[in-house]
DNA sequence: TAATATACCTGGCGGC
DNA sequence: TGCCGCCAGGTATATT
C-alpha cells in the first residue's frame, strides 16, 4: 500500500508527464468522492509537490502564473496512475498532452480539488508534521514529543511526529530501532535510534522504488507497471513466524491499534 | 484534549 | 468446483 516512498516514486515518474500540461477534464462518476474536480479544467499543472503521502498538484490559469488551486490526491491503499484503462479506472485525468487513469480497486483513494493551502477538508494534511528527508525533521522536537507520547507505532501512524510513516516502514523502522510497538514515552537515546531509523528506512526504500506486495488486492505498483524493490529488504513486516534477521527469534505478529504488526519479542522487548 | 473504536471498500484466499 | 466469510489498512468520524 502507498506510503512515502510509493507516493514519492509516483510523482518522480508522473511529473514529466503532467507537468505544463492543460487539464481538459477530469472524469468519473463520483461527486462525493472527488469533489470540486471541474475546477481543474482549463488549469496548467505548474508541477507535482508531494506532502507525506499526499500528491499536489498546483494549478494556475495560464503558464508561469500563480497557481490559484491545487488538486490532491491520495492514493489510499490500493490506488495509482496507469497510463492505461483498467477494469478499476476511477478516474481520468484529460490533459492537452495526453491522459492519466486513476487506478484504485479499493476506492480508498481520494482527489478533490480546493484553494491553494485551503486543507480544511483534509485535517490530516492540514496537521501533517516534518518531511522525514527533510532538514526540518529535526531529533530535539521529535525526541520531546516522543517523551510524552502513548504507544509508539500508533503515534507514528498519526502522520503527526512525521510525515509519511504507514504500517509498513513503521514496523521496519521500530525493528531497527529496537523499540517495542506498543512503548509509550521514549527514552532520548531510543528517540534517537528511532530518528535514525526513520530516515534510514524511507530513503532506502526511495532509493529502491518503494514496496510492492504480493497477495491481496493491497499489490502497489508505478503508473508504468514497474514493482517496487523495497519489499525484499523487509526486516518484519509481513515476515510473522520467520526469522529475525538480527537475531533468530521468530517474528511476531500482534494487532496493535486495528493494525497488524510485527516485532522481534528478542530484540524489541516490552 | 487525547486515546480508542469503527466505517469505508473490495479482491484474494482459506476452509468447507 | 463453488460458496462463504475473514483479512488487509489510511483516513475520517464517532465515541469514550
Amino acid at each position: 500500500m502507498p506510503e512515502l516512498p510509493e507516493v514519492e516514486t509516483t510523482r518522480r515518474k508522473i511529473a514529466p508527464l503532467v507537468t505544463g500540461r492543460t487539464v481538459l477534464e477530469i472524469e468519473h462518476f463520483s461527486p462525493d468522492k472527488y469533489p470540486d474536480t471541474e475546477l481543474a479544467h482549463g488549469r496548467i499543472i505548474s508541477e507535482v509537490q508531494r506532502r507525506g503521502k499526499y500528491l499536489i498538484l498546483p494549478l494556475a490559469d495560464q503558464a508561469g502564473g500563480p497557481a490559484d488551486y491545487e488538486l490532491i490526491v491520495h492514493l489510499g491503499m490500493t490506488g495509482g496512475f496507469r497510463l492505461e484503462e483498467t477494469q478499476h479506472t476511477r478516474l481520468t485525468l484529460r490533459l492537452n498532452d495526453g491522459a492519466l487513469h486513476f487506478h484504485d480497486p479499493r476506492r480508498f483513494g481520494k482527489v478533490r480539488v480546493v484553494r491553494v493551502g485551503d486543507y480544511a477538508a483534509l485535517p490530516t494534511l492540514a496537521a501533517m508534521g516534518p518531511e522525514p528527508l527533510e532538514d526540518d525533521f529535526a531529533l530535539e522536537p521529535f525526541a520531546e514529543a516522543a517523551a510524552k507520547a502513548g504507544a509508539v507505532k500508533p503515534w507514528l501512524l498519526s502522520q503527526k511526529p512525521v510525515a509519511g510513516v504507514g504500517n509498513i516502514y513503521a514496523d521496519e523502522a521500530l525493528w531497527r530501532a529496537q523499540i517495542h510497538p506498543a512503548q509509550t514515552r521514549l527514552s532520548a537515546e531510543q528517540a534517537a535510534q528511532l530518528h535514525t531509523a526513520i530516515r534510514e528506512v524511507m530513503e532506502e526504500a526511495v532509493n529502491l522504488g518503494g514496496s510492492s506486495l504480493g497477495g491481496g488486492t493491497g499489490n502497489y505498483r508505478q503508473h508504468d507497471g514497474d514493482w517496487g524493490g523495497f519489499q525484499l529488504q523487509h526486516a518484519a513486516y509481513g515476515r510473522g513466524g520467520q526469522p529475525c534477521p538480527r537475531c533468530g527469534t521468530p517474528i511476531e505478529k500482534t494487532v496493535l491499534g486495528q493494525r497488524g504488526t510485527h516485532h522481534c519479542p528478542q530484540c524489541q522487548p516490552s
